[in-house]
RNA sequence: UCGGGGUUCGUCUAAGGGCAGGACAUCAGUUUUUGGUACUGAUUAUAGAGGUUCGAAUCCUCUACCCCGAACCA
């Protein structure tokens, strides 16, 4: 593990680092106080933090406490403290937007002054309406042309609290006929009549977040603002913003997937309301993947930055397997968790050959010896005993390795017991059962001629302490709980199981853990809300990875059932390329003929197409033409080769005959891969494709003699993969080739090298 | 007048014209006084179709599917 993370994120700083666009990296983790932390936050957290951390910057815990009605001081404090337990440093004290208020507020005025944002009085409705929709532009408000004077007068009032909430908005005058809903003309600023948890009454007027937070990032001098993929549409606005700010702070937005994770709900509002409806104990239940509730389920800060850094970075909307979070919560707690022995659910194991009343001291190490680390307790074994019901089965199936009637197994640490009888209670349920012990086999020898069928674990009925058990499993039955109808129906009703269990007694003191190992079973941590010295609560972190129980029931994995989506049904349809090129032709005489002309010259249907979906790809290509280019040569070079300004091919910086040197010369003067780097030089700047050729040594190469040294050496230098080859992995003649290549910096004739490699790989 | 993102083993993620790699999961084996751990091995992927190229996951075209956007939320 000391390969460093990379991802585009990483890509996008390391190129601004060396471009000098920065000098260094600032970041922040910009929460609103409305709710608690969950994994997905901690996810943004470890990546923020950790930009900062690898690059040496600083990362910022900023809070976005725009809205004050949803807003409240319980919220920072949890975050903080979140934040903090994780494991990072965001300096003195956290950063809070509503500090800024007042600067928001000038910004807002020059704005205005400046002719780039206006008070609208349109109500709620009327403002929707007037926006549009996805396929239609929106209308101009009445108020967009209101004078300087008048806004700024109103904008004051507003301030001071003339108006009623609602009564009138400040908009940006930016496009209401932009294809980006977000640039028409968004809200600035509304009239909210309601305290700040942290400026009280002070204001009645507060900013959105599309204005806000790029101001916020650009007064903190954020340099890489990383935000989450449902902000795309906000980039745009964002850009504006800090482009009419006049702020010095120049951040960039850059998003990133949020975490999904399977069988779990992820958004803040579904977590508000399993809290709110009580489906859980609170935001900090252990089946709670919110940072409180992993904290109380006993999950270490190590384990959950572990995770974040194994799922990575990317823009691919995904969905984690939750096996993935139980296994680093396991691989961090299996070097660290001291193993104790507990009975979870227990019936009596009674050693009829044993003395009555006697007890016998084991020193019991608290790691096996692959941990390798020291400590030991003192258990008592004695006549009577716990064991776990499901290490004893009447009549056992196959497969079975633990205790069965005439079967011996040892009882860890203890001594090899055999099963004589079984007693029943009433509903014919094992409750007890007697056994005979080999006094001889305490230290690991066998019962003479016997088989040992396996090792369970004990708990002395004399002195063991009652304890509570709390065994967690997954919140949603479903994969996919909030794919559609309502992701409460998919609760997981067995997601708590407590059983009355004993336990070693070593657990009393404290003198352990927290996080320990019930050996066979799974990681333990006492609750730390309901556990008490005399009376035990322990919560089950994660079970032991189990391959028999698995294998035992058989249980057919349930895939994660792919939700179908309602979304999209009701978006509209959006034309393709294809069709919006078919309309241009269908205006554009010219382009309607130049479609007919180029089949007739031989170009295919789909490369006509292309060409005539605006005039820019029918000029060039009529330029190559004119100049001596074959319309076919013309056509390839120009759609697979030419560089392009969105979707057309930008204009030709050099004298259109000097592509025909790149063209009508390959497989002579110079390779494809010259050619086509060539060519892209060309288009963008002047030039003559014979010096260029000269200049940058693009000849190429094709005679054996110049070639086959380079061809000896790179076999020579990869003798193994040579053998490899001649081995039948034939995928390596790629790599071959590449080599070549490479040696040659692209001027080898790549067939002739192509067809030596063969001869000297045969 | 729709626009913006996305699609690589079952899952997550690398490779950005030249060996499709890693992790989790799964399966098999070795070690083991935990059916744990560790170790070894195995299985499995470039959404589809066409094109350019000696060579395409990567470049071009088309198609399909998924996600996001019409809060005075963030």
């Amino acid at each position: 593990m000391t390969s460093k993370p990379s991802d585009f994120i990483r890509d996008i700083i390391d190129a601004d680092l060396a471009s000098g666009k920065h000098t260094e990296v600032k970041t922040r983790f910009p929460p609103e106080p409305n709710g608690y932390l969950h994994i997905g936050h901690a996810k943004s957290i470890c990546l923020n933090f950790g930009l900062a951390k690898q690059y040496g910057g600083q990362c910022n815990l900023r809070f976005d406490d725009t809205n004050p009605a949803k807003e409240d001081q319980e919220y920072v404090d949890s975050i903080c403290a979140d934040v903090r337990w994780l494991g990072f440093d965001y300096g003195s004290e956290a950063l809070f937007a509503s500090d800024y208020f007042e600067t928001f507020y000038s910004i807002a005025l020059k704005l205005i002054r400046e002719g780039k944002a206006y008070v609208c009085s349109l109500n709620e409705e009327e403002i929707r309406e007037y926006r549009g929709s996805l396929k239609e532009a929106g209308t101009a408000s009445p108020h967009r042309s209101r004078t300087v004077d008048e806004n700024l007068d109103l904008f004051a009032r507003m301030r001071v609290g003339e108006f009623k909430d609602g009564a009138h908005v400040l908009r940006a005058k930016i496009d209401m006929g932009a294809s980006n809903m977000k640039m028409r003309d968004p809200l600035l600023y509304r009239i909210r009549h309601q305290s700040h948890h942290r400026t009280g009454d002070t204001w009645c007027l507060y900013p959105m977040y599309d204005f806000a937070h790029p101001l916020e990032d650009a007064l903190e001098g954020i340099t890489h603002s990383i935000c989450t993929l449902e902000f795309e549409n906000n980039r745009p606005l964002y850009d504006w913003v800090v482009a009419n700010s006049a702020l010095p702070g120049k951040p960039e937005q850059t998003e990133f997937a949020r975490l999904g994770l399977d069988y779990s709900v992820m958004s803040k509002r579904k977590l508000f309301q399993l809290v709110e409806q009580e489906r859980v104990s609170g935001w900090d239940d252990p089946r709670m993947l919110t940072v409180s509730g992993m904290r109380r389920r006993g999950y270490r800060p190590e384990a959950i930055v572990r995770f974040c850094d194994l799922i990575g970075v990317s823009k691919n909307n995904s969905t984690v397997d939750m096996g993935k979070l139980e296994y680093v919560v396991r691989d961090d707690l299996n070097p660290i968790a001291p193993r104790v022995m507990a009975v979870l659910r227990p019936i009596k194991l009674v050693i009829n050959n044993y003395e009555a009343g006697k007890s016998e001291a084991l020193t019991v190490p608290f790691f096996p010896p692959d941990i390798g680390k020291p400590g030991e307790r003192e258990v008592h074994f004695g006549r009577e005993l716990y064991i776990e019901s499901t290490d004893f089965e009447e009549e056992p199936s196959k497969g079975f390795r633990r205790m069965a009637p005439g079967r011996w197994i040892r009882l860890r640490y203890g001594y090899c017991v055999r099963c004589d009888e079984v007693i029943k209670n009433d509903d014919g349920e094992v409750v007890e059962v007697r056994c005979s012990y080999d006094d001889s086999t305490l230290g690991g020898t066998s019962p003479e001629g016997e088989k040992v069928w396996g090792i369970i674990h004990w708990v002395n009925a004399a002195d063991s302490l009652p304890a509570e058990i709390r065994i967690y499993d997954r919140l949603f039955s479903a994969a996919a709980p909030d794919a559609g109808g309502n992701f409460l129906d998919y609760l997981n009703s067995d997601s708590l199981e407590t059983l009355e269990a004993w336990v070693e007694p070593c657990l009393a003191g404290g003198d352990v853990g927290p996080q320990v190992q019930f050996e066979r079973q799974g990681y333990f941590v006492p609750d730390s809300v309901d556990s008490r010295p005399d009376a035990l609560v322990f919560n089950r972190i994660v079970g032991l990875k189990d391959s028999w129980s698995k294998k035992a029931v058989a249980e057919p994995s349930t895939p994660a059932e792919k939700p179908k989506s309602a979304r999209s049904a009701t978006r509209p349809k959006s034309r393709s390329k294809a069709e919006i090129r078919g309309a241009a032709r269908y205006r554009d005489a010219t382009l309607a003929s130049r479609f007919i002309r180029y089949q007739d010259v031989g170009l295919s249907e789909g490369d006509a197409d292309v060409l005539t979906g605006s005039l820019t790809w029918g000029d060039r290509l009529e330029a190559l033409n004119a100049a001596g280019m074959p319309w076919d040569l013309a056509a390839k070079w120009l759609l697979n080769e030419h560089p392009r300004e969105g979707d057309d091919p930008i204009e030709f910086a050099s004298d259109v005959s000097e592509f025909l040197v790149v063209t009508t010369a390959s497989g002579t003067l110079i390779t494809t891969t010259s050619g086509s780097k060539l060519w892209g030089q060309l288009a963008r700047e002047p030039g003559s494709a014979k010096a260029l050729i000269k200049s940058q040594g693009l000849e190429q190469v094709s005679d054996d003699a110049s070639i086959q040294p380079i061809i000896d050496k790179v076999i020579a230098d990869n003798a193994s993969k040579a053998s490899a080859y001649r081995g039948g992995k034939d995928t390596l003649m790629g790599f071959f080739i590449g080599q070549v290549m490479r040696a040659s910096k692209g001027k080898a004739n790549a067939e002739k090298v192509k067809e030596l490699l063969l001869a000297a790989l045969a």
